[in-house]
DNA sequence: AGTATTTGTTAGTTGACACTTACGTAAGTC
DNA sequence: GACTTACGTAAGTGTCAACTAACAAATACT
């Protein structure tokens, strides 16, 4: 996951994602030097986020997406979350009103500011 | 998305998941002094993806998800395409088998190592 | 064989960031 | 008002990572 913190990072991932590349192919969309590239896909391939593939003396890369499963279960877990909670207090709302024993916690999360929910 | 980079930011998300907690309660259950975590805690706010409710000196926490939307984007751009990459793959292989004109790459794409998609 | 091309790797420097110590601020209590 | 509690902020330090420059390795070509 630490891997994508680094935009450039991203970039590469995102420019090898519909075609495998070269590396100096790809250092060629960047102002880098080909060793900076090179660094990056060497920690792209420890995560297993790209493929390698040598051809002669070059190198194609591609994108892995299954190397992005961990990450998407991290979203997952708060994502089903929001929705339990959802569904929690609706309920808590409709049958048993008879409250968990003077909770200090006035909730209060309703007027959230805004919901930019996808 | 930067703010994920750290383990101890996505800990404390976790941590304030599913109840919120104060500033105090949430330094508690770590290693470090109370000023990290208030610094930890700027730039989850930055990022807006925690919540802060103040009532008298305390600062309760709580997650929000819907901080994450624009990593789930990105997540479900590469997901999607990765569908479309096999619907592509078995269309061609049924209908227009003409192939698109000697194109030097083997593609090689289909054993490809381990598969571990979730 | 020798040379050029394409790439990865190592050494070293610079910048960012996580952490601690110290201080400032706001709300409750006497 | 003075004191305590709970928290944030500012300044300083150490560590890690991203970058450049120089070198090494593997293949293609003559």
């Amino acid at each position: 996951m630490q891997a994508l913190a680094q935009p450039r990072r991203r970039e590469i991932l995102e420019l090898v994602r519909a075609r495998e590349m070269s590396a100096g192919d790809i250092a060629t969309h960047f102002d880098l030097t080909r060793p900076a590239i090179s660094q990056h896909l060497k920690v792209l391939r420890d995560s297993r986020l790209v493929t390698e593939r040598r051809d002669g003396t070059r190198r194609f890369y591609r994108a892995r997406p299954e190397g992005l499963s961990d990450l998407r279960k991290f979203l997952e877990l708060f994502w089903d979350y929001r929705l339990g909670m959802l569904k929690d207090a609706a309920e808590s709302d409709q049958t048993r009103r008879a409250g968990r024993g003077a909770s200090p916690e006035p909730s209060e999360g309703k007027g959230d500011s805004d919901s930019d929910v996808s």
